[in-house]
This record gives structure tokens, sequence and C-alpha cells, in this order.
DNA sequence: ACGGCATAGTGTCCAACGCACACCCGGGTC
DNA sequence: GACCCGGGTGTGCGTTGGACACTATGCCGT
């Protein structure tokens, strides 16, 4: 079966930055292409649009398809179009930009036959495309919007300590912070919900567990609150 | 003559929001329809991409067809993707983002045969397709980042005064601000070039002029400096 | 020439915030 | 019980943001 326009169109793809953090590493994941063009290489998740499918549907659809992730967050991030940047011809494609838990999708294997991994940012493979472009520029979102929206939680396991939440700033924006400024500024906001709860299992005094309130944040956003690291 | 393909493909156009300052007014570009769907409703000026030419490319095209407009600061926006959200079949937009001096586009006839005019952003007609959306996506851009960027200048003549300056900041930002404060902060950051001019045909005293100085912009922002209304 | 009018231009004070900085605490290990 | 490892806490100072009101200048009308 095919398909017959007037004037010709460019093919249209999503591609999706997905950001996890691991220990004190940020990772993004990635899927190594079983055919040309750039077999073997390692690309974003992605894939074309369907007809009938929203772009956002079409990014969650790519990702649950080949790695089972379903994100927390995920928004648009900017959409690449020149000319030449798919050899197989015009393709556009639309970038999305994703946040994960990566306590809630530890090692997968392939799920669609094809092998996902998480790579660190700051050293992945060569990337097929324009794909290193598009990674880079999601990290310039990232580091620009972790602090004016509280989306780093989305990075983080439900219950966690403010040593980790610290650590988590402090790899995204590739600087140290001073503890009692940020626990000092993170607490005053109101935000945390102290937990009657410590870490587990190590061998030094246990921290205490918070969570982030979601539904607080959103009460405060609409009295006019800016979240501001 | 036709192109077919595998698979089917939503045809991909550009829209562009175009915002210009008027007196006390921030005006947006608006084109008339000629045909259906949405015939005789103002919509934004776009159109088809072209299998050659890069998403910029088409948004820069179009509004030189359409309006004979070429600005001095154009981003991309967000692309638009609904299944129905337009009525012809499945059409992706990707939309921009543009700043022009009206001094510049004075009363301009419709260049491309369709009327173009500029209406108050708070005050549009009904708009064709879901044009509306994309405006308020922009403003809401504009807002944003004027305070952080300075984009504002890309709005006035070359030569303005600050009280010029100060309106089109409260205008676009919807609040008053502080004369004092106002040139307080904005002369601190050394980025406007004082003029040996004044006003002219003012029936009072008449306002010094500053040219926003671009190189040094462009050196302090390498240097780390972070423009900030 | 004089007064009136419209906008230009200018400085201080106070409160809030950002940031630098160091020590005791608690729990586990050996 | 000594030690090791991170957890948890408060103060002081310099900077910044924001409120606030009067004099200066030039044109115009009489």
């Amino acid at each position: 079966m095919s398909h017959t326009y007037e004037y010709p169109r460019p093919a249209l793809t999503v591609d999706c930055v997905v950001f996890g953090q691991d220990e004190d590493d940020l990772k993004v994941l990635l899927i190594q292409r079983g055919v040309e063009p750039f077999a073997g290489r390692w690309a974003l998740p992605g894939g074309f649009v369907r007809m009938d499918e929203s772009l956002d549907a079409a990014a969650r659809r790519e990702l649950e398809e080949e790695a089972g992730i379903r994100p927390a967050h995920m928004e648009q991030l900017y959409t690449f179009g020149a000319p030449d940047r798919d050899p197989r011809g015009r393709i556009v494609t639309v970038a999305y930009f994703a946040l994960v838990k990566l306590s809630d999708h530890r090692l997968h294997a392939a799920t669609d036959a094809r092998e996902a991994a998480w790579f660190s940012v700051w050293d992945t493979p060569k990337l097929a495309f324009d794909h290193a472009d598009i990674l880079a520029t999601a990290l310039q979102r990232l580091k620009g919007k972790v602090r004016y929206q509280p989306i780093g939680f989305e990075l983080l396991p439900p219950k966690f300590t403010l040593t980790q939440l610290q650590r988590l700033y402090e790899i995204i924006l590739e600087r140290p912070l001073d503890k009692r400024n940020f626990r000092k500024k993170i607490l005053a906001m109101d935000l945390l919900e102290e937990l009657d709860e410590v870490e587990q299992d190590v061998s030094h005094r246990a921290a205490r567990l918070y969570r982030f309130d979601h539904k607080k944040y959103k009460q405060l956003e609409k009295a006019g609150f800016n979240f501001e690291l």
C-alpha cells in the first residue's frame, strides 16, 4: 500500500532524550541501531509519527516500544529539520526531553530486539545523525530548567534524602553547592514533606527521608510562587 | 506531478508569530485567509516547508513572501501537531517567534495579494486553526524571555529613549515599573551607548537617546554576564 | 517675557536575600 | 570504646531589590 500527494512531504519522526540519575552520574538512554544508515551506531530512541497520534503520543509510544519506559516528566524540546540531517532523505524530527527515575527502570534487556543502554552524558559513544546536537540541546535545557522548575525530583526515587537531592543538583549544574545554604533554601520553600523514616542499610548515621509534595507545589504555583534554587 | 511514499506522511508547515511595538500597544502580524478552510478569517503568516530548505529558512521565506518582512530576531517556538488541528487532514506546524521594529515595517499593503495587518495582541479577531494557542504560547515565551535576554531592543528603533524602553517592558510584562530603579538597573549593565542626541519635535523637554551595544553584549555574555531586568 | 505644562532626570534608606563559613551528632564497624 | 563516616545545624556580612518625591529643562500660549 502506498500514499500519494500532490506536493512532496518530509517524513516526520520523534526522538527522545531520556535522562536518569545514577549515583554520581547523569545518564542518557541510547539504542543501538540495527539497520543502515548508521547500523551499529548508538542513537536516541525514536521513530516515525503515525497519522492518528499527536506528537507527544508518538514520543511516549516509541519510548514504551523501544525501551519499556514511561517517563514521569516529558516535554517537547526542539524540532530539527536541516535538509541533510538524514542520509535517507528529508526527515524532520521533533525532539523530546524526558526524565525518569532510574530506580524504576533498572537494567532492562532490549525490549524491541534492539539493544538499549544507559550512558553517562559526559561520555557517550559517537551518535548517529545529528543526535549529538539534540543531546547537547537537551542538556542545556535541563541545566536551565532545573533551577526554575522543580523537575529534578522526577529523577529521584519518591523518597530521598536532602543529600541525594543536593548531589543531583550538583551533577546537573556541574558545580558544588553549599550544604547549609542548599538545605535552608529548599526547606524554606515548604515543598518537601518530612517523613518519619530514614535511610536503610548505610554504614553511618542514616539520613532522614523526604518526599516532594506535588499538590502543595501546584497550589503555591497558582498563588504566584516561583520555584528557584 | 505527484509524490508517492510507502507510508503516509503528515504535511509540514511553518507559522510565524511576529511581534511589533506601536506606541503603547504590542502588535501581532496577521493575514486574512483567502481560501477555505477558514476563508476570511485572520491567521498567522505561514506556509508549507519546501523539500530543500531548513525550517528557519522556510519561516523567513514565508514572512518575506506574505508580508515583505525580514525580522531582526527570530527563533523556533514550538511544534504543534494535534491530529485534528487542521480540517484538511494531518498537518504539523513548526511555529516561529519573531520581533520586528515597526518603524521599519510601517503600513504595508498586502504584498502577496492577501491582506496583512497589525492587531493588538490583547484584542485579536477570532483566529483560524489553533493559531490562538500558538499566539498564547508565543506571548508567554516573550514575557519569559524578555527578562533574561536583551531581545526587547529588537522591537525598538535603533535609537531610543530610556522612557521608551521602560514603556516597552511595562507593556510586555503587563505591570508598571519604577522609573528610577529601571534606569539604575539598565544603565548599570553598561550595555547602552549614550548618544549626543536628543528626541526631536516634542513639546516638552527632549530626552536623551541611547543605542543598544550588541558588540559589548556579546563580549560580556562570553565573560559569563547574565542580562536580567 | 512670563507662567504653565509635560516629561526628563536624579539619590537615599531599609529590608530581604545570597553566600561564606565550622562544628557537634548519631550510628555503624572493628 | 574508639574511630570513621556522613548527617544535621546558625550567624554575620555585603549586596541587591524595591519603595519613594522633588528639581530641571524646553516648548507653548498669552
